[in-house]
DNA sequence: AATGAATGAGGATTCATTCAT
DNA sequence: GATGAATGAATCCTCATTCAT
């Protein structure tokens, strides 16, 4: 039953089946195929619509780094303080639908791939950035000079928990994780306050 | 003229080759021919010695642990205080034998393989809790039931740093990282010590 | 607004892409997608029409035939005297649009196709008939009995100068190749006329 | 059994499958796995010392061309004048062993693949040369100024045999070729000579 | 008439691994 | 101990062709 348009929905299918497959093998050794059958197709056809397998990983990347973004914006949206912001930020890297084994393991994977795929280092580089800087504007306020670095240490943090949580063999506790960033996040803020 | 006492040898030369091999690649899809060749010899040679690709890999993830706890016992050998020992083990974790390119991208795909494989990961899990007993023995004088929990974070990012190194252009600055994260020790420790 | 006789445009413009894209390629492993890319429409199209690859191969041989016997048509009906047509024969064969790059290229792939493809053997073998039977009665007041065999050798003649433009790596140069094969005609024709 | 030294047996075995396939398929679109099963090994096996389809076929050719230029050199040694040297050229052109249905349809692929592949070409443009300058030279006694033409014509005339043999239904007839390009042969001679 | 959708079949190439020497 | 020889299994990708609309 060949319909029109049914370009976006492929796509859409075989970025989720995507990283759904890398979540479930836990590497990018995962075979087109594979990742069609759980997305419902051929190969062929998946290959019809992105081109390469590489083509599907960017996609996939992409699709991983915009929902990721979309949160953040969202928690953003709604602080109401700058420190309030900061909070935002690392809330939302871990939350339940981000902080998943599954989008973990694609996370770290794109970490793997960003080494020698050009554009998949940009677009993580572009991200990591963009974290830094909110936390930044964020902690300037109450921080000044200061801010730079500890948005730093906080982006490193967030990473290192990502990283933690592979090793982990019960489902990751993202409540926790972001208690112990923003824990952090407090001792900063009582040290550089005093001004 | 086959040379007695070959064995260790051409297990040491392999497990080197594996791990600049992954580190020139960036992956774990790495050939066990270019490994061997690397190492100067056949491939059937290298099946010989380990008689699989993954035992090679658990070879080389044991050896870099290996290394890394050999730098890290150093520097608590050389420390003189509890909070010197947290520091050591700071700083070893960002010496310029570990902090490289190439054992970075080796760490980092020993956390892919850690997650389908059992053995790397239980190597990885114990390492890391090595790490983080180690600072919280060396953070209880002063922060007493805090200190797990500092540790746990200092843990987090340094495994934050190696994955964000990961990014980065330039050959990775360790002692800049090292820095950073004993800025947060001296934070913790400052508030942490008027109990 | 499916417009009535659509059928005859849209076989032409296969078969001259077809003719092209051979040309192009260099080779019959020609995709029928791209044939009907360059004729602007889709491959399914291009089946509804031809059916098969097969059949616009064959179709487009039967166009580059079709054109070249117009041309020697032409070229014998100017003619006023046996040897004018025989020369006739000679120069139509390397006219600017018969010898040209692109359909030497699509003449030497119908050669590869008719060891394998009935049809496309015999469409090739008509024609060679057609040209020698021509310069047959062409020569044969001058030459006699021996008219058959010079027939042949220039026929021979002509395909080989075709096989050799396709090593040259300039444009081919049909008038000096018709000029030699005129030559070893005045050669024939001298000897042969003492009679 | 695995010896050493298998090398030069399994490419030889391969350079003859490949012209061997080429031969019965009468294309350059062959499998690499049947022309391996046709030398009695895997495709793996002859990828292992070819490293890729295109380099074996350029090997065939090399083959083909090799046996040829051999072919063309032993009956230049035994001639004994620049007439019969020119004479032992064109027969050797024919000869039982280069003019057969397998080794012409191999040549008519080369030349298909030289259109596209610049090694292919420069092979097929070095031997096409070489034999032009044979006759050349072994012409220039007797024709002086006009060998270079007759030389031409002669390659020519080969050329567009072996092209001609590709349309034949039954088995090419070298002698009755061979006799048809020593007519022009003798015809040019004839002329040239009074001079 | 025209096309996007879809796929089965196939093909080049790679690779871990085994084996005989 | 050491290696060239050898392969089966897999994987990415391509393409002619079909089909429903």
């Amino acid at each position: 039953m060949p319909k029109l348009g049914m370009e976006p929905i492929r796509r859409s299918a075989l970025i989720k089946a995507t990283i759904a497959e890398i979540g479930h093998v836990g590497t990018l050794e995962v075979t087109v195929s594979r990742i069609a059958k759980r997305a419902g197709m051929s190969s062929a056809l998946a290959h019809h619509y992105f081109g390469s397998k590489e083509a599907m990983f960017l996609a996939a990347m992409r699709h991983v780094l915009t929902l990721y973004g979309a949160e953040v914006r969202g928690a953003l949206a709604a602080a109401d303080s700058p420190e309030g912001r900061a909070r935002a930020v690392i809330r939302a890297s871990f939350s339940a639908s981000s902080f998943r084994r599954e989008v973990i393991s694609a996370w770290l994977n794109f970490y793997v791939l960003a080494q020698t795929q050009p554009q998949a280092r940009r677009l993580l580089s572009v991200y990591q950035r963009r974290i830094v800087s909110n936390l930044c504007h964020a902690l300037r306020p109450q921080l000044g000079a200061r801010a730079g670095e500890a948005a730093q240490t906080i982006a490193a943090m967030i990473d290192g928990a990502y990283l933690h949580a592979v090793l982990g063999l019960e489902a990751p506790d993202g409540a926790e994780m972001a208690q112990r960033v923003e824990s952090y996040l407090d001792l900063t803020l009582k040290i550089g306050a005093p001004a």
